[in-house]
DNA sequence: AACTCACTCAACCGCACGGGA
DNA sequence: ATCCCGTGCGGTTGAGTGAGT
């Protein structure tokens, strides 16, 4: 079938930006006639411009319902929600934005929550948590490499060893990792009795900042921590855990086992009236019955606990096992070691 | 001051859809 | 059933702008 162009190229309508003149025009126009006809209206009107374009450019810009000017944080979380709903449907989304259009709200959403989705590890297509998302590992291993690799900790001797210092970022990494698997049920950092060593700007700015730092940010972060105040206290011997008493401080009820991911387990993100909300928690709100659930599809990484899992089973064992396999010989396995 | 780069957003483009002839 | 028109929608573009070097 057939159809005529909406514009007649060879008359040479003026395309571009609008003048002022035009605008007046417009208005003027539609203030005496009302809108509609697009097609005809710019003969009528005296505008050399497509009707399309005339109708954009009312619809989009000199309508006097139009409501400029920033996104307040109940439209964001608005727009979020219905997104979740509805996917590109930027018209049905701007029907329930009085003022906004659904151009602005295209745009919006590309510039500036999309890129804010993505910083919070949230997919803005899926709107799911992207779990395979590995930038805050990523930015542990930047400064465990910049903290090495660089001797950013000056000539003591405790640091030129290094052991000490590795193993406490090798367990921050750890727990981060573990945070994004299973973020509500974490203990927070202090759990590592790291209270001894002045690790806060490292771990403020890992928690604070979601952005991935640039490799020279992070050693930025590392540079940030005094050494003189480092180095008195990292001379207490009592200051470094162990792995195992790393281990002791998560105990059974604070690390919930993994389990394979479900519709059901799906369910609540989607169920109606029950959109999570962005900007009061970066992660999910998570059912108290079920933990977050991620599966090695969707993770990108192969970590214990992501076979059939049964409420009760010890996660230590897991993974001393997963230590055990084979198959699971990979730079996790000597990372861990 | 000059230049580059990244970002924003108004506008364009192609297509789909509904309705009337 | 087919054609055509009017309109709406969503993806993309590119000029303008500001920040960084």
């Amino acid at each position: 079938m057939g159809r005529s162009p909406c514009c007649d190229q060879d008359k040479g309508v003026k395309k571009g930006p609008w003048m002022p003149e035009e605008d007046y025009k417009l208005v003027a126009y539609i203030d005496k006639n009302g809108y509609g006809k697009w097609r005809s209206l710019p003969n009528i009107a005296g505008l050399n411009r497509c009707g399309k374009s005339c109708r954009l450019r009312w619809m989009n810009y000199l309508r006097p319902d139009i409501r400029r000017g920033e996104f307040t944080e109940e439209e964001e979380s608005t727009v979020v929600k219905l997104h979740a709903l509805l996917g590109n449907k930027w018209s049905k989304i701007a029907s329930h934005l009085p003022g906004r259009t659904d151009n602005e709200i295209k745009n919006y959403w590309n510039t500036h929550m999309r890129k804010k989705m993505l910083q919070m590890g949230i997919d803005p297509i899926t709107h799911e948590p992207k779990t395979n998302d590995l930038s805050p590992i990523l930015d542990v291993s930047q400064m465990l490499a910049a903290a090495i690799g660089n001797g950013q900790f000056g000539n003591n001797t405790l640091f030129n060893n290094n052991i000490a210092v590795e193993d406490l970022l090798k367990l921050q990494l750890i727990h981060k990792m573990l945070q994004i698997i299973t973020p509500k049920a974490m203990p927070n950092t202090n759990s590592f009795n790291t209270n001894s060593l002045d690790t806060k700007p490292v771990a403020n700015n890992i928690k604070t900042n979601p952005v991935n730092p640039k490799p020279e940010q992070a050693a930025g972060q590392l540079n940030a921590i005094d050494p003189h105040v480092f180095t008195s206290q990292i001379e207490n011997e009592d200051f470094m855990p162990s792995f195992e008493d790393a281990w002791d401080c998560f105990g059974d009820n604070q690390l919930p086992g993994l389990v394979m991911v479900s519709q059901e387990n799906l369910n609540y993100q989607t169920g109606a009236g029950m959109m999570p909300d962005y900007y009061g928690d970066q992660l999910r709100e998570v059912p108290s019955t079920g933990s977050i659930s991620v599966t090695p599809e969707t993770s990108g990484l192969n970590y214990p606990g992501t076979t059939q899992h049964s409420s009760g089973s010890n996660v230590q064992e897991d993974w001393e096992k997963f230590l055990d396999d084979e198959t699971s010989d990979s730079c996790w396995k000597s990372f861990l070691e």
